[in-house]
DNA sequence: CGGAGCCTTGAGTCGTTTCAAAGCAAGTGG
DNA sequence: CCACTTGCTTTGAAACGACTCAAGGCTCCG
């Protein structure tokens, strides 16, 4: 009983925390979560606050609980773009990685991270194949969403970069709730500022600036405040993402 | 020593493969090599065929010995851009993929695979974790290829972007030799047309080629062939590839 | 020799960037 | 409580770079 006790202590927030129900802790036995838990710490994190630099070695990996992490890479005059974009139930850190970080991932609001020293993690991988399997899902998923960004970068021009942002922050936020939302009338979320949607999409903050505002004259969305917009024509907004000039 | 002879026999071509020395294959014992050899079946493609098709279920699996495949992704109105390039040793098919691929692989020379039925490929995976961990090793390092190239395409001008493609093409071919070239006068295969590479960079075809003759007046490289050219001053490649203003 | 396919070059247009200024909201100190 | 600073966003005007459209050049091959 006094085992059972301290199973349901340690393991007790991971019931509540979005990677037991859709990331990597979802499909661990409650033996796999107990012994996961005894290497993990918990961490509170202020928005601008970095977890990895590009170009240092980091012996950290992580689960995302709450909160918006960006990953980040610079040129060497100083330019900067987003190559990625995490949320509740995402990892963080470069796994079986030999050197440095290749990103700098900043905390974009405050964040709450379950971290493990990652030496201790990958050791625990090796006798857990099912764990492993999962990680490589999730690298594939990630690889699979970066081509697509290569696609948007590539090919599309400002209006379709910007509102296939707003489509995919759109759908990202509505799985994560799990709510079945009617196909109009979404409230958004934005925890970017527009020069770090710039960042992301490979503009300047003036064109995404400019873009919003023709998003919204078109009545496609509206401006709460600038964190937070109003998905008025979700279809609108799909058309004009991929300019489908049917 | 029937059964040596068959060994040897079925896995006699594995030795001279890209894939034993530096790609999947390697780290595998002679007993995992047979096995694996026993599901193999060697295909020959010529330019232009298409291995997977997007929006299509795809049931292979498989190793590249000789030749160049690209996958591309198109949108709805046909601009298309290519997401990834496959040489000599890399894994083409989404392994553990459920529904319809993502991309398009497309031959861009004539090429040998060496293909699996990927069902018995994953089956053969669970059982086999070393080889496991090698796909989430190699899964990781094209993502981190896919977010140089977000990089690339976002934030990068034509010039910087046509000298990084030729460097990358350099460099990959150069380990793929594991040659170690002098830093200057190399020559570089070019298994992409103009067109190709645009659609690699997110340029058209003529802006391609305005940078190749820029390149060429610049004195950074010389164009043998449209698919051959020699790399003249490789250093003046970097600096245009990153603009380091120094 | 003549055609086909790809590559190069030129001239003009259009979209994004650049530079500059003004608007707006939140927070601070008098 | 109001003036003032600060940081982010919006808007405008001009400059620039990549695209579009069109023509001509080069190579390979029948």
């Amino acid at each position: 009983m006094a085992t059972v006790s301290v199973v349901s202590k340690l393991t007790a927030r991971c019931e509540m925390c979005p990677s037991r129900s859709s990331g990597v802790c979802c499909g661990l036995s409650d033996g796999e979560l107990e012994h996961l838990c005894g290497l993990m710490r918990h961490r509170r994190l202020q928005a601008g606050e970095q977890v990895i630099h590009q170009d240092d070695v980091s012996d950290v990996f992580a689960i995302i609980i709450s909160g918006t992490v960006k990953l980040t890479r610079v040129l060497p005059d100083g330019r900067e773009q987003i190559v990625g974009l995490l949320g509740p139930a995402d990892c963080l850190g470069d796994l079986f990685l030999e050197g440095a970080s290749h990103n700098t991932a900043e905390c974009v609001t405050n964040t709450v991270l379950c971290c493990f020293p990652r030496d201790r993690f990958e050791t625990y991988l090796r006798d857990h194949q099912d764990l492993e399997r999962r990680l490589l899902t999730l690298a594939m998923r990630d690889l699979d969403e970066a081509r697509d960004w290569l696609v948007t970068l590539g090919r599309k021009n400002a209006s379709e970069k910007v509102a296939t942002f707003l489509l995919w922050l759109l759908e990202k936020q509505q799985t994560a709730k799990a709510s079945p939302f009617a196909a109009s009338a979404a409230t958004l979320e934005l925890p970017l500022s527009r020069q770090e949607i710039g960042d992301f999409l490979g503009l300047t903050v003036e064109t995404v600036s400019r873009q919003m505002t023709k998003l919204r004259a078109a009545g496609a969305i509206r401006l709460n405040t600038n964190h937070q917009i109003a998905i008025d024509d979700v279809d609108k907004l799909r058309r004009i993402a991929e300019q489908s000039s049917v």
